[in-house]
DNA sequence: GGCTTCACG
DNA sequence: ACGTACGTGAAGCCG
């Protein structure tokens, strides 16, 4: 027999710290739960045990007393998001079949010890799961710790103990009595550390052998006395140290079989609490169905369509169609229908965009993009698209990372119909269709989504459709070029770099460089990382002047960047026909903006000239220009607008520059008195207002020391009371509400709102301050987009939208109609929404991004 | 796969 | 006492 015996406490403890916060939409805080089943799962897949026995402390340790100071008193208790996770985690423990084991006065180290000896009588084996290193004096030939650590997980064995610490495991227990330990009040000997203790214990074994022979011990002077000085602490030491064996629990092996009596009933559970990947990684959705069962559930019905004709007639007069599209590259391949719960599934195209062009028919789908970017590729228009699940379940949950179908259906509480056909599973989730819609847009309309849905999110994502469609025309021959260049100069830096540290090493690798810059050449080290010296730019900057290789450091890794991630990286997905069809994402960010990937074109370099180059291979086709627009002061608008701070609307409203008026208030001087020194440090305040600021920060920012940054920050919050009101509003509503939200009703719950930590409720509150700012404005240049498309079919021009960068849209524009499309473009950002500033856009017109760019 | 760095708004 | 601005994506290193 192999048991399995978990620290429950310590790895929950593990677990909890170690995932981020994850609450279900109720704010049940569930990481831990989440945590210990993945790390349990895992450990039982490697340990393979035949029983599994999970020790828990019977009470947390929650000593309120300072004057209690006894051990295990420094001991924090669990913080209440923890604490509220075990209820629930022994539920899903009890109900997964798992036997947990407490003992009244006893406590989750003395349960391990006490089942290690057990298995050591009964002559089983034993294996400990832990994340804390107490349990190591446990292990024997019979009795094993698999300890979980934040990397990899290890094994302890007699032998890897013998290896670690060169010592038997029984001699921990005497390394510890002198060593101590303070997270257990474990005094041990003042001034001899786990360096100090191990060796003598190597060399003499025990405690009690070292005082019994205290005089005779071949060791310093200063070593003796401070044993001789601790005598009794140590003493105390070797006794609390050791793990109990004998607490009266049982210990039967047998008892501890794993016998999960209802699958169902614990899906559901983990289904509560939206856990849903466990449900898979615990086997749970694949449990045997009754034939019972299998009568409740709703069977899957799949079929070949026969009459098109007649089964046309009959969508249109339900009047829905629930659609599932599979294309490869840009045809179709296959598609689904749901009515009248059979699902027809057909590959012909002709009957597919019939259904698609007729605006009688309502169509429900998923990952409408694709749907739009198929019509867009032959020419037509979709009619009717009301649903997607997945923009919908964005919107529900933005901060979510997998809207996939099943994830949806099993945190609504759907069940899905059973098929034994291989082939027909993959359309399981369209049955169950009709309810799932249903659900989710029961949740938009009582979240008032409903037009964020219908009137900003799916008419994007035609646009985006197109635009990806389109792409962005690139000159290969002068990125290739221009990659060469600055191979180039790359090579010649390597060498200098090489020469000037005297050795050759990969610059690439931050631990290498950190060696040869703090190590090898004694520069002084200003910051560390987790994993070593910290080498960005920020720290070689200030190490400029310390060394000539500093600057070459610097120079060669904007080089290294400009010719791996853009020349290069650009190179590889230029498509057949010369342009770039970079993927826009639009349940990506947490905020509402998009993203754009393989490759990001809205990450192209612009704020040095060397990097701006870049854009001049990024052009509009033979006989055509590139129009390009931007926002000016896009979120500092939207915060005047949604603070209704009167004197920065007034600001707006005058035209006025709003970083000098910053700064005439902040420094507290007239405005013809302000220095552009001035103007840019109050620059960095607006934009660190919008981020959420802290003094601390923006003093780094600006340079400037932490006191005269709070002064900047005070004296900007009692000029613009309104924004100051509004900080404190908008982090107040977050914390009643769970939630913010920009004007047009997107949300972004706020689970850190919650936290115990500091850091982490602090990064809550800046996020409410700054989401629905930000989230606005995405908002905002959202609808634009959609104007402007919708205005420049309807003029019948052919330019087309291809590109935005946050607050810059990029139209590709024959030279003939650029005029035309300036203004359309001007107008349609200037007025996509009204607000009490004005918005303003600049256009301007140029054969490559570069020209076109202001 | 996590960490570090750096490109953008 | 602690760590420090919001939102992204890609490349390279390293265990």
């Amino acid at each position: 027999m192999r048991l399995l015996v978990v620290d429950g406490n310590s790895i929950v403890n593990r677990a909890f710290y170690g995932i981020r916060p994850l609450t279900t939409k109720d704010g049940q805080f569930t990481n831990a739960i989440y945590g210990f089943l993945t790390m349990l799962s895992k450990i039982k897949n490697e340990e393979t045990p035949d029983a599994v026995a999970i020790a828990f402390d019977l009470k947390a340790p929650t000593f309120r007393h300072k004057a209690y100071s006894g051990y295990k008193a420094t001991r924090k208790g669990m913080p209440q998001e923890l604490a509220s996770q075990m209820p629930p985690l022994k539920e899903l423990l009890s109900l997964l079949g798992y036997k947990i084991v407490t003992c009244e006065g006893y406590e989750a180290d003395d349960i391990l010890g006490t089942f290690a000896s057990a298995c050591e009588k009964s002559g089983s084996e034993c294996v400990i799961a832990t994340g804390d290193r107490d349990s190591l004096q446990l292990v024997s030939e019979k009795t094993s710790v698999h300890l979980c650590t934040n990397k990899q997980d290890i094994l302890y064995t007699p032998q890897k103990i013998e290896e670690e610490y060169g010592v038997t495991p029984l001699e921990l227990i005497e390394i510890k009595a002198i060593q101590g330990d303070s997270s257990d009040n474990i005094p041990g000997v003042a001034g001899i550390g786990p360096k100090g203790a191990g060796d003598l214990i190597k060399r003499y074994h025990s405690v009690e052998y070292i005082y019994e022979h205290i005089d005779e011990l071949d060791i310093k002077d200063g070593v003796r006395n401070k044993l001789i000085n601790s005598k009794d602490n140590a003493f105390l030491s070797r006794m609390l140290g050791e793990i109990c064996r004998t607490a009266p629990i049982e210990t039967d092996v047998e008892k501890y079989r794993v016998e999960m009596s209802d699958p169902d009933k614990c899906a559901r559970y983990m289904a509560r609490l939206e856990l849903f990947s466990l449900i898979e990684k615990f086997g749970l959705n694949e449990a045997p169905v009754t034939e019972e069962k299998k009568a409740e559930l709703k069977n899957l019905e799949v079929s070949e369509i026969i009459d098109k004709e007649a089964l046309f007639e009959n969508i249109k007069t339900f009047g829905k169609a629930y659609i599932n599209a599979e294309f490869s590259e840009k045809e179709l391949k296959s598609f689904a229908i749901l009515l009248n719960n059979i699902i027809y599934i057909c590959n012909d195209a002709e009957f597919f965009d019939k259904i698609l062009k007729d605006e009688k028919i309502e169509k429900f789908t998923r990952n409408c993009k694709a749907l739009f970017a198929y019509a867009d590729n032959k020419g037509f228009e979709i009619k009717s698209l009301v649903f997607d699940v997945e923009l919908a379940a964005y919107l529900l949950e933005p901060s979510a990372k997998d809207y996939s179908d099943q994830n949806l259906c099993a945190s609504n509480g759907i069940e899905l119909p059973h098929t034994d056909n291989e082939e027909y599973k993959k359309y399981c989730p369209l049955a169950v269709y009709e309810s799932l819609c249903e659900k989710l847009n029961s949740q938009i309309k009582a979240n008032a989504q409903e037009k964020l849905l219908s009137e900003i999110e799916i008419p994007l994502a035609d646009v985006l459709a197109k635009m990806e469609n389109i792409g962005f025309g690139v000159d290969k021959q002068g990125i290739e070029d221009y990659g060469k260049m600055l191979s180039g100069q790359i090579k010649a830096l390597e060498n200098s770099i090489y020469e000037s540290a005297g050795s050759t090493f990969n610059i690439n690798s931050p631990k290498q460089l950190g060696k040869v810059l703090f190590e090898d050449l004694k520069l002084p080290c200003k910051k560390k990382t987790k994993s070593g010296y910290s080498t960005n730019a920020e720290v070689l900057e200030s190490l400029r002047y310390e060394h000539p290789i500093v600057e070459m450091v610097l120079s060669y890794r904007t080089l290294a960047k400009l010719n791996s991630t853009y020349c290069e990286g650009l190179l590889k997905v230029i498509a057949d026909d010369g342009r770039i069809h970079s993927s826009f994402n639009q349940t990506e960010t947490r905020t509402g903006r998009i993203s754009s990937t393989e490759p990001n074109l809205q990450n192209i370099p612009v704020r040095t000239e060397l990097g701006r180059e870049m854009r001049k291979f990024f052009c509009a086709k033979e006989g055509w220009v590139l129009v390009d627009a931007d926002y000016s002061q896009i979120e500092l608008r939207v915060l005047a607008h949604i603070a209704q701070d009167k004197n920065m609307i007034e600001a707006f409203k005058n035209n006025d520059d709003i970083h000098a008026i910053t700064a005439s208030q902040v420094f507290n001087m007239p405005l013809d008195m302000v220095t552009p020194i001035m103007r840019s440090r109050a620059k960095a305040v607006n934009f660190g207002i919008v981020y959420g600021i802290g003094a601390f920060s923006l003093a780094k920012d600006i340079g400037v020391s932490n006191k005269e940054a709070s002064q900047y920050i005070k004296n900007y919050l009692a000029h613009y009371s309104g924004v100051d009101e509004y900080m404190k509003n908008v982090v107040e509503k977050a914390k009643r509400d769970g939630y913010v939200e920009t004007m047009f009703g997107r949300r972004r719950y706020l689970p850190e709102l919650t936290s115990g930590k500091h850091m982490m409720r602090a990064f809550g509150e800046r996020v409410a301050r700054n989401m629905p700012i930000q989230g606005t404005a995405a908002d905002i240049i959202k609808i634009a987009m959609i104007k402007v498309n919708e205005r420049i079919k309807k003029e019948g021009l052919r330019a087309r939208l291809i590109l935005q960068v946050h607050d810059e849209l990029i139209v590709e524009s024959p030279q003939d109609e650029s005029m035309r499309v300036a203004m359309i473009l001007q107008d349609e950002m200037e007025n996509a929404v009204s607000l009490d500033v004005p918005l303003t856009a600049d256009a301007a017109v140029g054969k490559t991004w570069y020209d076109a760019k202001g």
